[in-house]
This record gives structure tokens, C-alpha cells and sequence, in this order.
DNA sequence: CATGGCTTTACC
DNA sequence: GGTAAAGC
């Protein structure tokens, strides 16, 4: 299920809205803290290391000098006068719910104009108001509509010095007829002056809902119009704070020759600088230069048709309809001293971020009506010089943060084959970066709810959805039923043996009304959508057994294998008295024991008779092997496959620490293979130490890592062999094969927004008496 | 050690 | 499923 694109006939048939929320923390800051409003601000975050560091900056304090990526020390140096809201701080970390419910208020805002609502940010949303762009047409066709000046207020046109010479130029576009520079067909002609009307209108519009969202909520925000959602982020940059632009048609070639492409949205990193590079180009306008089977050839197949379309303005991904996110995470970074070197440490954290999730995961459960089902633990170890991150995933069971915490705690240790040194209470290698996301969010509402009329109502929403139209009616669905029976959801997901979750049952909710309450009756003939309806209420008449069907993980074999109950017990013991108090939390570490323990003795090493560092001495064959290696990667392609052979041959290498059954060969270049594996396993490695194996995650003994690496070695390049061999035999099946795969989901047909132009001959004439008084 | 803490997406 | 990249 990639990315829904429109088809490409329509291409300048939508109006797409980016809304971008100006400086949005500083905003909430001064919303909630008035004596502030107006002065120059910097939100910034706990870290007290020169003052922390700056994550947001108000328009007063930027004109005097203040950025991003300063800390707070250098913001006071440039505007002494500076306030520095903190972020704050919870659990020994930062929180930014406060912003975060303040995003979703404007959102709910936004969303009472269209449901083509897609937030793509804490503090931004696309919006594709088409439908109601063509329904203002009408009434202006209709004479039930006048186009104001004020309604155009702190609107801007790229390509023209003001939003009036932008009018006067489609007014005297409709008077005159033979614009004669260019060779247009008439046709052309005028669907060119629409699409600028229908922006335009679009514009009108946007300020509506700019007014909306200021007067609901107070926040002030920027916005661009345009006929995609590349196009309208782009132009949502242009004028701020609180204004809006909107970019013609037409005016797109002329900004592309100074455009340069690092400002466009998915160019802006690596990929951008390989596009720079490779092309040797710097602009949009040179990049229009390449023909599509190139651009593909240097990048990806798809890759490479999105960068020739957007070269043309072109971007065909729809608006589609989200309101929440699809995972909910928290992590901490752990830098330099600060790493975690020890078990109770780990577990200290993993407690404190399970603890958030469960928070968040409680409220997203009350608010939206679903549960998450998969728990992922991401880590960075430090090994050697660098840090290694990984990923792994788990059921997740419950909403309880002591069950996410161990079953978190049992995946790093599962993953890891020497976790813990032998006195089983420090880390073998230091963690960097600890963090917890759960998503796979499954419905969970009561099944009773599921009446046939929100049956049918989904149904027929699918079905719409298949047809790909879009409009109003079809996009209509009804609301989530929110706060439905969730106690009785909540005691059915909890295990009410444990003496922490009937607390959590029996502490009181607030009674918040749904935020979709307060706006959705404003405007009647929209209602709210339903992020991604169509599978999930086909699952609804699923029993709860799939829902809560407990994942029997081995908390057990947590406390027997590996620590014993000390350390779970001093865990637990200490959390209580945590959560009561701060300063106990912050005297965490004197109580570990890793904190007060010598570090570990140095091993023998001898020197390298080919590079001639020191190798620990248990390391020196292995590491005698990995320059054997590095030499065979500096010869020649065809000497890859007698060596392979011969290796074949030979009994040395051989699957000795049982790979993952499904590895597969990821770098083509098996040059590269190599460096990681000098990288990983080189001399620096530490004594004692153990490291993920850079192909399968699994963590290998230093001292066996190098027989483990010239495993993968010698798989990846029989497999390299064999596609190479199968491409020269059956290159064509390949290509069919791609094609197929490609083709189903992401290719999806959008016929026209209902009612395009085209199809509606504008009574233009009747702008122009506006037009003319601009 | 030094933006930090998010979230999403594409690819393998 | 796991990783890397991207952007706020």
C-alpha cells in the first residue's frame, strides 16, 4: 500500500493547501504564558549544557539574530533580552505533549473545512480543497459569491510583485485573447487562466481558514496554494509568518531557475546531493533537462519518474485523509558519559520510556478508539569507535508499561548473544540511544457499535474509494465513536491481577469532550473522516481473543536466565519511590551497581605482523583472516568466482554461528561489505567486546565475528553469482517480475475531481468587474 | 557527547 | 522485519 497517486491527466486540476503553523512552540509558549507575547522567544530543550539546546524561535528573536541550532548561552548573547521557555521535563525527559495537543486543536480546526485533511507534522497539514473551490465558483457564477479584495489579504502570487498585479493579469487575460509570445492553443490558453482562477479562489478560501484557526485557537500560520503538495509546501515558505502564497502554473519555470534543489521537499539530504553530484546541477530548471530513463538508471525506478515529473511541477501524490499517527514512540539519546553501561540502568529507562507509551498509548486508546499491537525497541550500541543502532519487534501484549519494559528489555537481550559481562550486571557494550514506538494500531470498538448503517456507511465509503473519486459526499464517513465503553475495553486489556493496573483502572478520566465536537457542527456539509476506514472495519467482527490474545513471552525467563530477582526486584523497588519523587529519580545511579565497579582488565595482544596493531591475542587469526579479505576485494570481478569457488571448496568457512534463514544479499557491491566488516571487527575493537554482525543484526562475539563475516562474505557472493547468471539468462523475466509487484497498489487510477473546469464554462466576465478594481 | 525527540517512508 | 533517510 504505497503512496495513492491521482492520475496524471488531472495534474493541475486540484488546489492543495500546505498550512504551516509559524514558530509553533513559540506560539503555544506565548498562548499560555501572556506576559511574554510579543518579546523575542526560543523554546528550548532540558539539556542543560550551555543552555540548552534551541528547537523553535519566534520572528522577534530571529531578527535579532537567533537560529536554530544555537544553544540558549548564544541566543542570550545576540538578544540578551531573550525569554527561553524549557520544554518540559517528565520522567527525565523531554515531553512535548503540550505541543503536540496544541497541533492536534488546530488540526481539528483545518478539519472543518475539508476532510482531505493530512497532517504531516506536529505543526503542519495538507489540505485539498478543490471541492470546495469549484462550489465557490459556482456561487460566484451564481452571483451568491463576490470575491472581495479583503478576501485576499496577505495573499501573495509568485512570479508578481503584488496579489493585485496577479488579478490584473487574469482579468486582462480574459479580455485579451491573442497573448502572442507564446505558441498556446486556445485551449491551452484558458486552462491556464482557470487554474490561476481556481488558486486564486483557493486563496480566498485559505484566508477563511487562516481567520478560523486564529480565531479558535489564537495560533497564527502560513500558507501555500498550489496544485500539488511539493508545489504548495515549496510555496508555503515564501512569505511568513502569517501570511499565504500561492504559486500559478505559470510561474513555476521562471522560480525553478533559482530554485535550487535542496529545497525540495525529499531532496533536501543525501539523495539531493547525489542528484547535485551526479548531475552536475544545481537548480529545478537543469534538472528538467534529463530524460526519465536516466534520472532512473542513476537512482531508482521510481525515484526517477517522481524527479521528472516534479522537474515539471508535476507531483501526483494525493492528499489522503490522517489525522493521527501511525506510531506512537518515545526515545532518549545517551551521549558520551551519559551512555548506559548497566543492566539496572537499562532498565531504569525502558522503564521510564514504557511508562510515557503507556500514557500515550491510554489517551490515543480513549481519543481514537484502537490499540496497538506491535512494540518496537529501537537501541545504538557503542562499539569500538562507532555506534551501531537496531531495531527488533514484539507483540505488544498489553497496555502496561512494566510488561513493555521486560518484553522491550527481553527483545535487546534476545538479539544480543553477549549482552551482559560475566558478572552479569554490566552492559558489554555501552547503549547510545534507547527508544519505544508501538503502532500496528488495530480497531477497538465494541463490535455491537458496528450497526449495519456504519456498515454500510464504510462499505460504500470502500467502494467510493475504489472507484477513486474524490468529493465530498464520497470522502464523507462517519466519526469514530470515541469514548465508547473504553473502561470495559481498557479492563479487558489489562490484567487486573496486577495490583498497578487496577489502580490505573479505577483512577478517574477526565471527562474531555471530543475535540471533533467542538468544531464539527460549524460547517454542516462536511463532516469528518476517518483515517484509513476501509480494512479495519472488516475487522471489527474479529472476537477480542485476536485483540487481547496474550503473547506468552518469557517474562519468566527473564528473572531466571539471566539476573536473578535482585536486580528485577530493586527495579521495581526503586521505581516506586521514583514516580513520588524527582530527586530520587535524579540519585538513580548511586544505587547501581555498575557505577561503583573497576573497569575491566586489559588482555594480552601481540602485534600484527601485516598492519601491525594490536590484536588481542584470541583475535589474532580472525583478524589475519579480515586483511586475507580486504585483499580479495581488490581483485577482479572474475577472480570473485574462482575464489568464491575455491572457499566453497574449502571446509574453513562454513556456517558456524547459525545465520538467520533468510539472508539475503543486500550490498551489490561487495567492496562495500568489506569496509563495514573492517569497520565492525577491525583493530579497534575492544577485548572482550562483541558487535551486531553488520548483515543479519545478530550480535557476534568479536573473537567469532570475522568467521561469521566471511560467512555472509562468501553467501553474498554466491548470490551475486547466481542473479548474475540469472540476469544474463532471463533479464526479461526480471522486468516482468518488477512490474508486477509495482504496478497493483501504487498505481492506483484517480479519475478528475468531479466537475473540473473544463466541464464548467466559467462566466469569467463576471470577475472582471472585480478584477479591474484591484 | 553536543539539537533532541520525534514521525514517516522506501527499500531490501 | 529491519534499516536508512528525511523532515519538523
Amino acid at each position: 500500500m504505497s503512496k495513492q497517486l491521482i492520475n496524471i491527466a488531472n495534474k493541475y486540476d486540484r488546489v492543495v493547501v500546505l498550512v504551516d503553523m509559524d514558530c509553533f512552540y513559540c506560539q503555544v509558549e506565548e498562548k499560555y504564558n501572556p506576559d511574554i507575547r510579543g518579546k523575542p522567544i526560543a523554546v528550548v530543550q532540558y539539556n542543560p549544557w550551555q543552555g540548552g539546546g534551541i528547537i523553535a524561535v519566534n520572528y522577534p528573536a530571529r531578527a535579532k539574530g537567533v537560529t536554530r541550532h544555537m544553544r540558549g548561552d548564544e541566543a542570550k548573547q545576540h538578544c540578551p533580552e531573550i525569554v527561553l521557555p524549557q520544554v518540559p521535563q517528565v520522567r527525565g525527559k523531554a515531553d512535548i505533549s503540550k505541543y503536540r495537543d496544541a497541533g492536534k486543536e488546530v488540526a481539528a480546526v483545518l478539519q472543518t473545512f475539508t476532510p482531505l485533511l493530512e497532517r504531516a507534522s506536529v505543526d503542519e497539514a495538507y489540505m485539498d480543497i478543490t471541492e470546495r473551490v469549484l462550489a465557490r465558483l459556482r456561487d460566484m457564477n451564481e452571483g451568491k459569491f463576490q470575491l472581495l479584495p479583503e478576501k485576499l489579504l496577505n495573499t501573495f502570487a509568485v512570479g508578481y510583485d503584488s496579489i493585485g498585479e496577479f488579478v490584473q493579469k487574469i482579468s486582462c487575460d480574459l479580455d485579451e485573447p491573442s497573448d502572442s509570445q507564446e505558441m498556446e492553443s486556445e485551449e491551452d490558453r484558458v486552462a491556464l487562466k482557470k487554474s490561476d482562477i481556481k488558486l486564486l479562489i483557493g486563496a480566498s478560501i485559505v484566508n477563511e481558514i487562516r481567520d478560523a484557526v486564529k480565531q479558535k485557537t489564537g495560533y497564527e500560520c502560513s500558507a501555500g496554494i498550489a496544485h500539488n503538495k511539493i508545489l504548495a509546501k515549496l510555496t508555503a515558505g515564501f512569505h511568513k509568518p502569517n501570511k499565504q502564497t500561492i504559486l500559478p502554473l505559470k510561474s513555476i519555470n521562471k522560480m525553478y531557475e533559482t530554485l535550487s534543489i535542496k529545497k525540495v521537499k525529499g531532496l533536501g539530504g543525501k539523495l539531493g546531493d547525489q542528484v547535485c553530484e551526479l548531475l552536475k546541477i544545481q537548480f529545478m530548471s537543469e534538472l528538467a533537462k534529463f530524460p526519465e530513463k536516466l534520472l532512473q538508471s542513476h537512482f531508482e525506478e521510481r525515484m526517477g519518474s517522481w524527479m521528472f515529473l516534479i522537474a515539471r511541477g508535476i507531483d501526483l501524490e494525493a492528499v489522503t485523509p490522517k489525522f493521527n499517527s501511525k506510531s506512537i514512540g518515545c526515545c532518549k539519546r545517551f551521549p558520551g558519559k551519559n551512555a548506559i553501561l548497566g543492566l539496572a540502568t537499562l532498565k531504569h529507562w525502558l522503564g521510564e520510556l514504557a511508562s510515557e507509551i503507556q500514557e500515550r498509548l491510554e489517551k490515543d486508546m480513549d481519543e481514537n478508539g484502537r490499540v496497538a499491537k506491535q512494540l518496537t525497541v529501537s537501541y545504538a550500541q557503542q562499539i569500538g569507535e562507532n555506534d551501531v543502532s537496531s531495531t527488533r519487534s514484539v507483540p505488544l501484549a498489553a497496555y502496561d508499561a512494566e510488561r513493555i519494559a521486560a518484553d522491550a528489555l527481553d527483545a535487546i537481550r534476545r538479539n544480543t548473544e553477549f549482552f551482559l559481562k560475566s558478572d552479569n550486571e554490566v552492559l558489554n557494550n555501552p547503549i547510545k540511544f534507547l527508544g519505544i514506538s508501538a503502532g500496528k494500531f488495530e480497531d477497538n470498538r465494541d463490535a455491537k457499535k458496528n450497526d449495519l448503517k456504519l456498515m454500510f456507511s464504510n462499505m460504500a465509503n470502500k467502494a467510493a474509494q475504489e472507484k477513486t473519486t474524490i468529493n465530498l459526499q464520497d470522502a464523507e464517513v462517519v466519526p469514530p465513536e470515541k469514548c465508547v465503553e473504553k473502561k470495559n475495553i481498557k479492563s479487558f486489556f489489562k490484567t487486573p491481577a496486577r495490583a498497578q493496573d487496577a489502580e490505573t483502572i479505577s483512577k478517574p478520566k477526565s471527562p474531555v469532550p471530543c475535540e471533533n465536537d467542538l468544531t464539527s457542527n460549524e460547517i454542516p456539509e462536511i463532516s469528518i473522516a476517518v483515517e484509513e476506514n476501509e480494512d479495519k472495519f472488516l475487522n471489527d467482527t474479529i472476537p477480542f481473543e485476536k485483540a487481547g490474545s496474550p503473547h506468552i513471552t518469557s517474562t519468566s525467563t527473564l528473572n531466571s536466565t539471566e539476573t536473578g530477582p535482585d536486580i528485577k526486584q530493586e527495579s521495581s523497588c526503586l521505581r516506586k519511590e521514583d514516580m513520588t519523587s524527582q530527586t530520587a529519580r535524579e540519585d538513580y545511579r548511586q544505587t547501581y551497581a555498575e557505577f561503583c565497579r573497576a573497569p575491566d582488565l586489559q588482555q594480552a595482544t601481540e602485534p600484527c605482523p601485516d598492519c601491525s596493531k594490536a590484536i588481542p591475542v584470541n583475535q589474532i587469526q580472525s583478524h589475519r583472516d579480515f586483511h586475507l579479505a580486504l585483499q580479495l576485494s581488490q581483485q577482479q570481478r572474475e577472480e570473485y568466482r574462482n575464489e568464491l569457488k575455491s572457499k566453497f571448496a574449502s571446509p574453513s568457512v562454513k556456517p558456524k554461528a547459525a545465520p538467520r534463514p533468510t539472508v539475503v544479499a543486500k550490498n551489490t557491491q561487495i567492496n562495500k561489505f568489506l569496509v563495514t566488516a573492517a569497520v565492525q571487527n577491525g583493530p579497534a575493537s575492544a577485548p572482550e567486546a562483541s558487535a551486531p554482525c553488520s548483515e543479519c543484526g545478530k550480535t557476534i562475539a568479536s573473537d567469532g565475528m570475522q568467521e561469521h563475516l566471511d560467512y555472509h562474505t562468501a553467501r553474498k557472493l554466491q548470490l551475486e553469482l547466481n542473479q548474475m547468471e540469472m540476469r544474463t539468462v532471463t533479464s526479461s523475466a526480471g522486468t516482468q517480475l518488477r512490474k508486477e509487484s509495482d504496478g497493483s497498489g501504487s498505481k492506483r487510477k484517480r479519475p478528475p475531481a468531479s466537475g473540473s473546469l473544463k466541464s464548467q464554462p466559467a462566466k469569467v466576465n463576471n470577475l472582471n468587474t472585480y478584477f479591474t478594481r484591484m
